[in-house]
Order: structure tokens, then C-alpha cells, then sequence
DNA sequence: CTTATCTTGGAACGACTGGTCCAAGTTTAT
DNA sequence: ATAAACTTGGACCAGTCGTTCCAAGATAAG
């Protein structure tokens, strides 16, 4: 008997998702969202509950359909530290080039928005899925015999996290692809097993 | 002839400076200010122009009185990397424990912002600043031999200054020292020359 | 003390915030 | 066709935003 959905509400999260992810939760109004979306605020409301609801939504979204794809490459690339070059280089383009060059990542951002119980837990749960995916990689390229013995495999992963974040954050201010390409190779380069000697000045 | 200032200027932005760090800028209502400082709107306005204006003398004054000192200290430190170490095991304790735990850095929060042009100037120096002290803190290691051959001084300044980055942004999600203090060792370890074995299991 | 100049408190501004509400419209099952 | 269930548009709410303005107060030179 009930009326239906005249909408698609992960189309309209999609749409949020960007809001949020350029401008910031803070800047973002609801009118935004309805000038960009089309819908009513009545719409709006009856689907999310208001702008947590959207953005935590928005949240969810970007992780599932943004972050782990990402992840999941990272993990699954049996090539050990090139897996992880390219992972960073890829994150860097993504961060300085292109429709989203200067817009950080919807979860770093995260961090500065005084987010609520449920956002803080997707970020704990994104930095999570992250450092699992880095450390799978690290330990395809222990097998491979391609790391430094002795190197506490855990804690790297979780220093190349930061790595990331830092990406993330440093690419809203406009920082160089060059530059943060740079400090990608000074941070990985050191983990690479003694080669005769890096030709590099 | 004229009447005089019935207030000091930096003790507001002191108190200001205090507000946008801990709820950010979007979040913080000149009310705000007016209350934590007893001021009227007027004198606000007339001395600092507006909520702009307030933001940017705060972003000024931490950079001064919070942000250089530390970058000095590291610059001028003569030990080589125990002087990077002890530089990094203080940011994490700043961030994380004490009245300011939880709160990040004001000037890696303002990438969130949208800040303007000014503010933005405040986040190049600011970086360019810790690279700067990082890089000479390098140098000093690489004249004590304490570094690995053939590193790229400037590339790893920048990593490590990325490195500090992240501390900041994660510590504003309750980040664990413990879990930021590993992976400064485990960035860090990687750099210095080769020793017998790192007894760490 | 007068006077010119600046500062200050506080009221007021229009614009916008997130959120609510209800009548009207739409859909589906009977 | 009827009726129940739900969605939708759009007006509306109180509250807050950053900002402006002006009368009253404070100050220092003459």
C-alpha cells in the first residue's frame, strides 16, 4: 500500500559525499545538499534523519566504495614493496591530480570535523583497514626477501599509515605531487633490503 | 588625545588561539570569544577586523610562540637522530597527553578550513619551517655518521615532516602514543647506520 | 574644564542554520 | 474506485551566524 522511494538514497549519498568532501561538513548546509540533489529537505530527512545521519552515510559510502577497493588492491598485489610504491604513487595522483586534486580524503578530513561517536569509529575502522592491507603487503615482500632483516613489520605498517594520512592532508593545502612522490621514496627506499649501492646524489 | 586600548591584543588572541585549536574555526562563534575573553564585539571588531582576522593573528601566534620553538630546539640540538627522536617522542606527548591532548596542531587543523589565501601563506612556512629544522637535525646525524650512506637528506626531511603531520591529524581521533610512538621508531630506525642486531623481537 | 579622539557596551541587522510540520500528491492493495 | 500508507514540496520555526552601528564612556592634550 505504501508509497515508494522516488529517488535512489546511495545516488543522493553520493552526491553529499562529494559536499562533504570538498568543503568540509562544517561549510556544507543542508541546502546544499538539497540545491545539489534536487530533492526536499522532507525527502532529505525521512531518508537520513538529518546531516549526521547524511554525512555518516556519506562516511560509509566513501569507505565501502573509495577506500577499500584501494585497500583491497593493496592486499591482494603479490609484488611486496612495489605493491607498495604503487599504492602511494597512486594515492598521490589521486590526492594532486584530477577532479579531486586538492580535496584531501573525506576520512582524514573526518578527523577535524569534532566527529561523533559513530564517525570516529568508521575512522578507527578505516585506519584499521589500512594498516592491515600495508602489512599484508609488507609481509608478501618479507616472503620475498626483498626487507631489511629485523624490521618490526607491524609498526612499519603502521608508520606508512601515517604516511598516508599525512598524503591526505598535506594535498589540501596544494602541496607538489614531486614533493610528496619524493618523501614517499625517502620513506619506503630505507625498508629495501642492501642493494650494491643507490646510484641516487 | 586619543583614548587607549583597555586590553592586550595577544592575550585575546591567547584565549582565541585556544578556541579555534580545540573546536576549530567553523565551530567557534565570535560568542565565543566574546564570552572566554569578556570583551564586547565592538573591541574585537575594532582591533582585529573580524572572525578572519582573529583566525589569522591566532594561526600567527601560535606558529610564533608554539610551533618555532620546538622547530629551534630541533635545529640547534647537536646529538643527530637521539635529537629527532626526542623531538618526536615530545609531539607525541603534547598531542596526546596533558591540557592539549586530543586537540592536533592549529596549523595542521587549518588544512580542514578552507583557509584563505593569508592563512595559507601560515601553512607553507609552518611546513617549510619543520623541514627546515628536521633537515639541519640530518645533517648533524650524517656529520656524526650516524646515518645510513647514500640517504637523501632533503627527501627524508620531508617524509619525516609528513610524518608529523600525521601525529597531529590521528592524535585528534584519540590516537594511542604508544601506537604514534612505534611508528616514529619504526621510521626512524630504518635510517641509521647498520648495527650489530636490533635486539627487538 | 573643555574638546577632540578613540574605545566600549549592547542593541540591532539581515542572512542563514538545522530541523519540524502539514496539506497535497502518489502509489499499491483491496 | 476506495482507502490506507507513505512520500513530497514548501512554508515555517527558533536559534545562531558574522557584522554594523551608535550612544555613552574613557582618555589625554590644550
Amino acid at each position: 500500500m505504501p508509497d515508494v522511494k522516488h529517488f535512489e538514497p546511495d545516488g543522493v549519498l553520493g552526491i553529499a559525499e562529494l559536499l562533504f568532501w570538498r568543503q568540509g561538513v562544517a561549510a556544507t548546509g543542508i541546502q546544499d545538499v538539497v540545491a545539489a540533489t534536487g530533492l526536499s529537505r522532507s525527502s532529505l530527512y525521512n531518508a537520513f534523519g538529518g546531516k549526521e545521519g547524511l554525512y555518516v552515510g556519506a562516511l560509509h559510502r566513501y569507505v565501502e566504495q573509495r577506500s577499500k577497493p584501494m585497500f583491497a588492491r593493496l592486499a591482494e598485489d603479490r609484488r611486496g614493496l612495489p605493491a607498495i610504491e604503487d599504492f602511494f604513487h597512486r594515492l598521490v595522483s589521486v590526492r594532486c591530480r584530477g577532479k579531486f586534486a586538492g580535496w584531501g580524503c573525506l576520512v582524514s578530513n573526518a578527523h577535524l570535523e569534532n566527529p561523533s561517536g559513530e564517525a570516529k569509529a568508521v575512522l578507527d575502522s578505516h585506519q584499521a583497514g589500512l594498516k592491515a592491507a600495508v602489512q599484508a603487503a609488507l609481509e608478501t615482500a618479507a616472503e620475498l626477501k626483498q626487507l631489511r632483516p629485523g624490521l618490526d613489520l607491524s609498526a612499519t605498517a603502521e608508520h606508512l599509515t601515517l604516511l598516508a594520512y599525512a598524503i591526505n592532508l598535506r594535498s589540501r593545502a596544494g602541496a607538489s605531487p614531486r614533493h610528496l612522490g619524493t618523501a614517499v621514496t625517502a620513506a619506503l627506499s630505507p625498508l629495501a633490503r642492501d642493494r650494491p649501492s643507490p646510484r641516487k646524489a
